[in-house]
Order: structure tokens, then C-alpha cells, then sequence
DNA sequence: TAGATTGTTAATCGATTAACAATC
DNA sequence: TAGATTGTTAATCGATTAACAATC
């Protein structure tokens, strides 16, 4: 079999297919690539482009068997598997267990909280919070992938770079600092402004684009 | 002036520039293009070509008047200005209003949340809220352009076709729900699991990347 | 002047779409 | 068979980058 090219764009679709197929009422056995297309306001081909990738399962006349499809989505995307993260930032754990519940009921299990001078024995939920020192031999300890940052400003490279040292490959940047990673890191920022604003400014350019 | 292309890439680009700008300290007069796509991790060529679009400030071997270039960006995105937004879902009010505190302070000013039922003479904080049926007399008398949809499933494309009779340009999507809107409003989907996805995935991705 | 920088035109790159052959 | 659908190859489109002239 050969290689087929992965974007990330391709990475932000399949969820979404993902979560429309498995919407469907189990009545519908067969799903198009046209019926997914149109639900989620894409092209046709670059749906079955997509799934080409991921799956094998298309069959003419009839699409893809649902059941199949959605496994084999799922295998791909591993969300069967677990990431183990940890927090940095324990204020905001509340909030970002909140928000992204979604995720983390996927694949992303959050096993701690870090925080510069904890309380002793704290803890946010059934979640403990640990103090920063304890960081490295944590995530040693139980192999943890992904760190969330959620602390603001100058401190958050600094944070990074620690986290890459103990072997985390995923940082989901949630402060509006910018962050420099290595390579091999895989680094995701969703500053709480930043990509809000275009949003702000829609009328303007809309207008910009007509007269273009 | 001839008219400039706007994507909306430039606008998630500009808020950063724009950020970063700002915190630059005030012995800083001149700013190169150079400077800050070192800062942020982008191409110098690609900064120039967007300030290009908003400002035309540029001075060759000097770079640009850091004041004069924050105001241009600012009046290029109507920072100054402040659109009318409300939410509907009430119970996600705060929620809302804490993590989008960036964009809060920028330019969206949310003056009430709807909810199904709520119970009379709420308010959340300062904001009052307001059952359905106040929906269209007040965003006609307020003049509301923006609206925050936060309600899940099915009711999110009934609501949004709601607020687009009241006259809402904006559509703010804050639920899983997957919704159509006429060309002259603007959509913008904030689904709480989708887009994070990515990064779940990473080490495969990458993978496949390196062998491609 | 020489060097640094902008801004523009042309080239490259990547992603989407169109066209169409293959299949059931 | 005819029609519906997949999957691939080529074309298009848009965004980024490279090259370079212009400027101070």
C-alpha cells in the first residue's frame, strides 16, 4: 500500500465526518460521499478524497457502509487510544475540563494539574494538583504525551521548554503567548483572542472582498 | 487606492501582529517586517505583503513607526469600534464570557443572553437575560449584528435561522451543530471537540508525513 | 556610498475542484 | 443495461515564498 499524504486540514475534517456518521440513525446502512458532503457544506470529491485515505471500504452505487467507515475513521484517528496530559496552569483546570469535554472524553485523559505553590492536597475534581517541582518525575512516571499550558505571557515558554524536556510531544498552547518547538513537537495554540477576531471585522471584509 | 485582496488568513494574522506590536516597549519606535515574523514564526515576506494591505507606513531601512502602524491595524480591524452580540443558551453565558474575555475587551460587547425559559428577572453578572420570545424586538432595538449560539444540536440551526431574521450578520457557533447560513452572514464554528482533534493525532500524522 | 529595508512581480507550492474512467 | 457512485488524474485556484527593483 502506498503512502497518502496526511495535511492537517485533512485532520480537521475527519472529525467532523465522524461525528455526522455516527449521527445517523442505524436505519442507514450505506452513506454517500455526496450525503456527507452536503451535510457538512464541503465538496463532494474532497470527501472521498479524504476517506480514500483513511478507508478502503467505498463501494459503487452505494457509498460506504457506516459502520465500517466510522471504525475505520476511528482507528485512524486512534481515538480508541488514550493521551495521557497533564495541566500547567491548575486555575484554569476547572474551565478547560469544561470547555473541551468533548476531547478529552476521546482520547485525551488529563491525570494532573501543575501549579507553581499549591494548597498541600489539593485537588480539582477527582483531579490532583501538584506542585511544579514534581513535574519531571511525573511525567516519567506515567508517560505523559500531552501538556496543556494555560499560564499567560513570558512564563509559558519557559513551561514549554520544560515540558519538552520531560519527553511530552503535544503542547496545546491555551495562553496567548507564542511558543517555539522543536521539530518533533507538535504544538497547537488556540489563544483565547487571537483567531476570534476575524469574527470583529466580517462586514468589512466582505465588503473588501465584493468590490475585489 | 486600488483594492487589496482581504483573506481571512490576514485576519487571524493581523490580531497577532497586532498583539505582538503592542507589547513591544515604547523605546521601541521602528518595527521591521523581519522582526516580527521572527517573533511569530512567519515568513518576513509575507508579514510586509500584509501590512502592505493595511497600512502604508513602511520606511525602507527603518521599518515601521511602531504607533502608527498598532493605529493602522486598529482601524484596519475596527478595534475601536464595538459590535452588539447576544447569546442564546444562558446557562453558557459565563462560560463565554470568561474564556472570550480578549475578544470581550476588544470589540463585541455582549448586552443580554436568551434562554428557552429562564427564570424571570435573571441576569448573569450585570447581564440580564431574557426568554426567546424578546428575541427580534430587542435585537431591533439595540441593533444587535452578532449572535453566540451555544445551544446543541438540532434547536442550533432554528436559532440561527432566528437571528438571522432579527437581522444578526455574525453567527458565532459555539455548539457541535453543523449550520448553514445565506452568503451575506458570516459563520464562524467554534465546536468544542472538532478542531482540537488534531492534535490527538499528532504522532501519526507526523508519521506518515515523514515517510510521504 | 553601502546597507537595510520595503513593496511588487513572478515562481512555487499545496489544496481544492473538475473531468472522467472504473465498477457494481 | 442504465444509473449511481467511487477513486484517480489533470486543471484550477489561492496562498506563500523567492527574486529583485526601489528607496532612504
Amino acid at each position: 500500500m502506498e503512502i497518502k499524504k496526511i495535511s492537517k486540514k485533512l485532520m480537521k475534517r475527519l472529525p467532523l465526518y465522524l461525528e455526522y456518521i455516527k449521527s445517523l440513525p442505524d436505519s442507514a446502512v450505506y452513506i454517500s460521499s455526496a450525503k456527507i458532503a452536503a451535510a457538512l457544506g464541503l465538496g463532494a470529491v474532497m470527501v472521498r478524497k479524504d476517506l480514500a485515505k483513511v478507508s478502503d471500504g467505498g463501494r459503487c452505487k452505494l457509498g460506504y457502509i457506516r459502520t465500517a467507515l466510522i471504525r475505520d475513521i476511528e482507528v485512524f484517528l486512534e481515538v480508541t487510544s488514550t493521551r495521557r496530559a497533564i495541566l500547567i496552569g491548575a486555575g484554569n483546570l476547572d474551565r478547560v475540563i469544561t470547555d473541551c469535554a468533548g476531547i478529552l472524553q476521546q482520547g485525551i485523559h488529563i491525570l494532573a494539574g501543575f501549579d507553581m505553590d499549591p494548597a498541600p492536597e489539593t485537588t480539582c475534581g477527582e483531579i490532583p494538583i501538584y506542585a511544579m517541582n514534581k513535574l519531571f518525575s511525573f511525567c516519567q512516571a506515567y508517560n505523559v504525551s500531552v501538556g496543556i499550558i494555560t499560564i499567560p505571557g513570558e512564563d509559558a515558554q519557559r513551561i514549554c521548554n520544560r515540558l519538552i524536556a520531560c519527553d511530552v510531544d503535544t503542547i496545546w498552547n491555551l495562553s496567548n503567548a507564542h511558543l517555539t518547538v522543536p521539530d518533533h513537537v507538535c504544538l497547537r495554540t488556540d489563544s483565547p483572542a487571537g483567531p476570534l477576531t476575524p469574527l470583529l471585522v466580517h462586514p468589512k471584509a466582505e465588503a473588501a472582498q465584493r468590490t475585489a
